[in-house]
DNA sequence: CTCCTTAAAGAGTTTTTTGTCCAAATTATA
DNA sequence: TATAATTTGGACAAAAAACTCTTTAAGGAG
């Protein structure tokens, strides 16, 4: 309805590094096993999210992904506009290219609250306070085969 | 941000077709031409939405398309469930399969009342309320090449 | 009846998104 | 130093969405 299917990995992926302890590398096959998405393509998105400056990479042994410094404070706002693009906040719902006050569809001012709403909860939550939310254990971040392998 | 192309098209034109003179058959040429859209693609949305009983199509001289008698009170709601397809309204923002109050995504409590709201819109705006809006010429239905062509 | 105009139907194409594979490059550890 | 584990990078493949083309059926008007 919303967020592509890379948004949705890139936001959980994000959120279960979060839970993670901080500066120690998490797998990319643990994480795309955890969630249960397919690896190679969460690899092209953590890769993304590394040149963005959200991750930090480490290759071979101990390797793996982490936040980089500060970044728990991140919004899924910030996230958004690197996998959806920088004008995720200002498509026209029914796709002109120029909508706004002035110049608006028919639904521009109905849909422009809406829309804040969308954004304002955007900006509001931080990897942080998710990451905390998931370790309640309330909430959960993938589909059923959780497949909660202990560490071993 | 929320709706494919497909669904944009289907109610731009839905739109426009109850601006016009109801029991009057607007051409699929027309209504691409006044929008702007690809007219042998929005000819197989318009088809399906005959199929879903939303328009009534004729062929030959004088032909085109028209609302189906009452639909000009038809909502958004009604037209996105046939575009977007019947989970419109379900999806988890996070693409789980399984997402409710008893077993939630870490999004879920956050974008719950938002989603509520944007159904909630979709439910209460009419093709006859927003084909009202347009004709007082405050709102635009398409981009700029609006080739507003007297009906010569 | 014939011609022209229109939508219907179906196959095909292009573009975008999603997903895969493999050969480097890098790093810890034995 | 050799080896195994990991990310990187690029090409590739599959699936879905967007869009096109061509033929057929139907209807109105001369």
């Amino acid at each position: 309805m919303v967020l592509s299917r890379t948004s949705q990995y890139a936001i959980q992926a994000l959120i279960y590094i979060a839970t993670q302890a901080p500066g120690v590398p998490v797998l990319n096959r643990d994480i795309a096993e955890r969630l249960n998405v397919p690896a190679a393509y969460l690899a092209k998105i953590l890769q993304n999210l590394c040149k963005h400056g959200l991750l930090d990479s480490f290759r071979g042994r101990l390797g793996g992904f982490c936040l980089r410094e500060g970044m728990h404070k991140s919004t899924l706002m910030q996230v958004l506009l690197l996998t959806e693009g920088p004008d995720f906040t200002q498509n026209c719902i029914l796709g002109l290219k120029r909508c706004s006050d002035e110049t608006a569809c028919p639904l521009h001012l109905r849909w422009k609250p809406v829309k804040n709403k969308i954004i304002a909860m955007m900006n509001d939550m931080t990897l942080e306070d998710l990451a905390k939310a998931v370790l309640t254990g309330k909430y959960r971040l993938a589909d059923l085969p959780v497949a909660a392998m202990p560490a071993r």
